[in-house]
DNA sequence: TCTGGGGTCCTAGGACCC
DNA sequence: TCTGGGGTCCTAGGACCC
């Protein structure tokens, strides 16, 4: 069984410089000091990818466009496109579903894929290149490829050299190639866990793999186990293809553009979040049990307050109500910067329609969801609105990446 | 105009029940 | 009255990933 990982480089940045040269732009924003980077006016001003040369320059993934600029004035700073991301991303897959059947999305830039070797099969070296190659020559940008036996192997593999590289990390390469390197860059090893080793002396994934499973336990419990079996290459996950998963979760959050401070301004953007992370949640056919309000005051102060839901609900207005309810127990009246509603403990919707008896209510509000749901997705988001949001100066759907600015893409690259 | 948005999983502690 | 000990459910919060 051989397990591959890809994984574009620098994603967001590789795909818009793609596209600037498909659309005839003369520089190749790879080449320069250049980043991707969300809207200043809209508080949303931070790096979201970066190029080689601006990595160079000391320049992280999350920090403030301000800090960027500060280490390298000249930087080139791109927006987002968002529409182009998705087709880039639905392109690799594609590409990636001509080796195998069982394809793994991981993320929006990241797939594994499974491949079995057979009598007529290609041999996964050959196709590991292979499909580097390809989607530098078709697609425009390049891809890290990593083989090996499970996932973690595979991803830690694509990760080794950047860009434009395959790698195998078999069981049998991972001390040679896999310890020596710093103990951070250990899938699952983030910012605290990092902390905690150095404190322990503890530097390197080898170092790690040969540290007694015992004492990993006691101070970072069963996440102790996780990362002393990953550091020593072991990993039993199998390659979840297709959407066949249940999402557990969904939410939407957005950070206003000005400080809300008033009780209307607060429950207008509830209300616009409400629209959007319920039709989501119709989409997927789930209803929820638990909802939850997140707010971030102007102060970067975060709270929350979730509840569990007398019966499953699935409709915008119950929603909404039930946000309203939790937002108003837990605002302090302290300007908000940013407001989130998350959904949890989702079932199926079908089990709703057998398992509860509810006033006739419910039916028609579900009938009216419907209907609204049908209309947007026929003649888009914005076909649709409540008249409240109107001179409001709020989006009257918010959340995730922001819909509908974006041209629609003309070519696949 | 310095600080995005979407997820998963785990743990602690209190309420409540037997 | 020197005050157990399980179990489950619920909520808050943290850590990690992209």
């Amino acid at each position: 069984m051989f397990i591959f990982h890809v994984d574009a480089n620098s994603a967001f940045l590789s795909w818009s410089a793609a596209y600037a040269l498909e659309q005839g732009h003369p520089i190749d924003f790879r080449d320069i000091p250049s980043v991707v980077g969300g809207d200043q006016q809209k508080r949303r001003g931070i790096v979201l990818a970066k190029s080689i040369p601006a990595k160079h320059y000391g320049i992280r993934t999350g920090d403030t466009l301000v800090e960027a600029r500060s280490l390298c004035p000249e930087l080139v700073v791109v927006s987002p496109n968002y529409q182009l991301y998705v087709s880039c991303s639905d392109a690799l897959y594609h590409l990636l579903s001509e080796y195998s059947p069982i394809v793994q999305r991981y993320s929006v830039d990241e797939c594994f894929l499974e491949y079995k070797q057979g009598r007529f099969t290609t041999d996964p070296f050959q196709v590991g290149l292979e499909i580097k190659n390809r989607v530098r020559e078709e697609l425009g940008f390049t891809v890290n490829v990593g083989l090996s036996s499970n996932k973690l192997l595979a991803k830690m593999g694509s990760e080794l050299k950047k860009p434009d590289h395959f790698h195998t990390l078999f069981p049998n390469e991972v001390e040679e190639k896999m310890w020596p390197l710093p103990v951070e860059e250990l899938f699952m090893v983030g910012r605290a866990t990092k902390r905690k080793l150095y404190k322990l002396n503890i530097r390197t994934i080898g170092e790690l793999a040969n540290t007694p499973q015992s004492l990993l336990i006691d101070v970072f419990k069963s996440h102790g186990a996780l990362i002393h079996q990953y550091a020593n290459g072991i990993d039993n996950s199998r390659v979840v293809s297709g959407s066949t998963l249940l999402q557990k979760n969904v939410g939407n959050s957005t950070t206003i553009a000005f400080d809300a401070c008033d009780i209307q301004e607060a429950h207008l953007v509830l209300l616009s979040l409400c629209e959007r992370v319920a039709m989501r949640l119709r989409r997927m056919g789930g209803m929820a049990q638990v909802i939850a309000v997140t707010v971030k005051t102007a102060e970067f102060v975060h709270y929350q307050l979730q509840r569990k839901l007398p019966t499953p609900v699935d409709e915008t207005r119950e929603l909404f109500q039930a946000a309203k309810n939790l937002f108003d127990e837990v605002w302090k009246k302290e300007p908000i910067r940013h407001i989130g509603i998350h959904l949890s403990e989702l079932v199926p919707n079908d089990f709703y329609q057998l398992t509860f008896l509810d006033p006739k209510n419910r039916e028609k509000e579900q009938q009216l969801d419907k209907t609204v749901d049908a209309l947007r997705n026929r003649f888009g988001e914005k076909s649709l609105v409540r008249s409240c949001f109107l001179d409001s100066g709020i989006k009257p759907l918010q959340g995730g990446v922001n819909e509908g600015d974006y041209p629609m893409m003309s070519s696949h690259l």
